[in-house]
DNA sequence: CTCCTGATTAGACGTAAGTCAAGATAGATG
DNA sequence: CATCTATCTTGACTTACGTCTAATCAGGAG
């Protein structure tokens, strides 16, 4: 259950922000596949919801928050855990999830702005 | 050719990291928009060549670096002209585009991890 | 005005992605 | 063992997305 699903490669070496370096081709579809991951609604609720809470949550209380099937909601926990953002352990009857923060720090740093550069 | 063809509203009203509170059902829709942007790995090239570039970059010089056909790109960069990560501006033959780091910062912010909560 | 070049838009096509119902699996309990 | 609950997987369906060609638009030059 903890494995690792897809390549969980360094992505880039984490990482330069982009204002400071472009990336290069690999790169690039490495980190778009990231934000993929974040990239639907659903998705990056339940990423804000296992990530703001201390510990780890249960599945059976995040799916009663979504308005979407059981099936649907492990569909969307599937793909954030292949993209290396949570991890999760059966207990018993249970299965329980928890934030992974390296690749929220590697995109963080990614969209970082100097700060004599913003507005 | 600079206004904002999608709502720009402030996403939210920038920002409180994900690992302090959950994001509520609106405000993931509004924030996996922007993510979405830069879920294509042209799109996260495009964004990280214009940002990485002092000033502004002419569309004529984005083009040859990718493989995909012009209409491709003006695709790409019509979808992050949308997100509000970029705009543009057309001085005689040639189109220039820019970033507006204001999203970044915004998606650097969620994304931010406590230096306690590392690792 | 006419032609040329750079960029965008329109429309078509194929693939990827989100969703659900139905079935399978893991583990607890009797 | 049989049964029950929580979760995940499978397969089908529909919509969204990335790509192309062809057509259009904006500006400069002759």
């Amino acid at each position: 259950m903890s494995r690792q699903e897809l390549s969980l490669e360094p992505v880039g070496g984490c990482c330069v922000p982009i204002m400071d370096a472009a990336l290069d081709s690999a790169a690039a579809v490495e980190g778009a596949s990231v934000f993929k991951a974040l990239a639907d609604p659903i998705r990056l609720r339940l990423m804000s919801i296992i990530a703001s809470t201390a510990g780890e949550v249960c599945v059976c209380d995040l799916t009663p928050q979504f308005d979407v099937s059981g099936p649907t909601i492990s569909h969307h926990l599937k793909v954030l855990r292949e993209a290396g953002l949570v991890d999760c352990e059966r207990r018993g009857t249970w299965v329980y999830y928890w934030p992974l923060p390296e690749r929220l720090t590697w995109m963080s740093t990614l969209l970082s702005v100097p700060a004599d550069a913003r507005h």
